[in-house]
DNA sequence: CATCTTCAGATCCTATAGGACCAGGCACGG
DNA sequence: CCGTGCCTGGTCCTATAGGATCTGAAGATG
């Protein structure tokens, strides 16, 4: 029907994208991911596998090879014969888990990223740090979006500088989750400020190439971001 | 050949209901994740979807949705529009790098599980010990298979009973690829006196009940794992 | 009024069909 | 002998059909 493979460009879809050698599962994937990570899919709610299908246009079998990718990361939880729903919203004691394991991990990459640190990745993360100060911090979520998405980027870049395929994993568990809670926690951007400063020692340590310096600033970043959140948590 | 026989080493369903109804995609998620822990599924080989599904008398849809669940674990790769392979078989980097990942993470597992540390925790754990003690060493894979079950028990459950979910997925993404490891990299089972005295030796120290020497002592059967593969390396 | 039955719709799950692309073999012309 | 074109089979990818199950509401019955 849609999905003109070769060169001509159909009407099928709205915004005419290429689309051209892209498998559809990987365009339902990422605009599943970004409906998650927007808040337009607000957890507890259903995912039908039919009804994603009737709504972005195509048949039910990529979105269920999309689901099944999404549910390693999760972001969406599977029951058999039931169907997916947006994973549950943080509690207080998932968060406190989460960093903890961000407290275990971080720090790790942050030494070995320091250790293979070459000018081309600081300039990389000199530029996420920038984008940090630059993004506008609205209220709504389109407007510190690009506050979130440096901040992700600022850590993942870190984790890929490690070299080590399996730490760039191990952050790719929680990468997710950071920011599902950043947006369901119920705080906004309350600290931007405090936040920027730490990235920028964190960045400052790394740069002087000291493996514990960069070790002790990114703990002492995952620590402080978690005393804020709770000093900041909704009253529940 | 194919399913239709419940689970036999699956936890059992309390028995009232027949429970004829699975989907049948986490029956060829489980078979195709055993052929590959078994090796009869060799490094590189492609996986077809239409032969898989031939092979255990499926769909090819339900194929398709297992392998994008095995892709995230990294058991096997996909190149869009080219199909599954499995994964390459572990560079001598890639086992350093898992090595670290590792590392980091499992000592903080056992200082966090001992925190925690209950009974029957220390039951299983045992349990575990005396399986890796008990297990036949033979040369082939059937023989040595109980061995590296009960080894890999031995770490999963010390992850899960930090009772920190994240920490469990991050363990997640690196276990899989340990037994994937010990399977082709060439060299059998020639350091079990060793592990499993290391193994006893955490044990030990997680009954102390003090988290520093748990820590230390897994970090010390990590450690001594590594040299121990690197003197054992194959030529290549 | 309360409870049970029935039924229609939605959903999940699997099978099947068909289009597009790629690799390899084979005949044919130079 | 060698290169080229054709063809066939294999594979991936998506759409569609149909069976099985669950949900929820309307209607019937005590």
């Amino acid at each position: 029907m849609q999905l003109a493979s070769t060169g001509s460009h159909s009407e099928g879809r709205p915004a005419g994208r290429p689309v051209s050698r892209q498998v559809l599962a990987d365009h339902v994937y990422e605009e599943l991911l970004a409906s998650l990570m927007d808040g337009r899919l607000e957890p507890g709610t259903a995912v039908s596998i039919d009804g994603t299908a009737r709504e972005l246009d195509v048949s039910p079998t990529p979105v269920r090879e999309a689901l099944a990718r999404l549910e390693h990361t999760g972001m969406v939880r599977r029951v058999a014969l039931k169907g997916y729903r947006v994973a549950p919203v943080f509690t207080r004691e998932d968060f406190a888990e989460l960093m903890e394991a961000r407290l275990a991990i971080e720090p790790v990459n942050a030494r070995l990223a320091c250790a293979r640190l070459t000018t081309g990745h600081l300039a990389e993360l000199e530029r996420a740090v920038a984008d940090l100060k630059d993004a506008p911090r609205g209220p709504s979520f389109a407007e510190f979006r690009g506050y979130l998405e440096a901040d992700e980027r600022f850590h993942r870049l870190i984790a890929e500088q490690t070299g080590n395929q399996f730490m760039v994993a191990a952050y790719a568990a929680l990468g997710g989750q950071i920011q599902r809670f950043r947006l369901f926690g119920g705080v906004g951007i309350t600290d931007a400020d405090h936040a920027i400063a730490e990235h920028q020692a964190v960045l400052d340590a790394l740069a002087t190439g000291d493996p514990e310096k960069a070790a002790a600033a990114m703990a002492e970043h995952v620590q402080k971001v978690r005393g804020r959140a709770i000093a900041d948590a909704p009253a529940e």
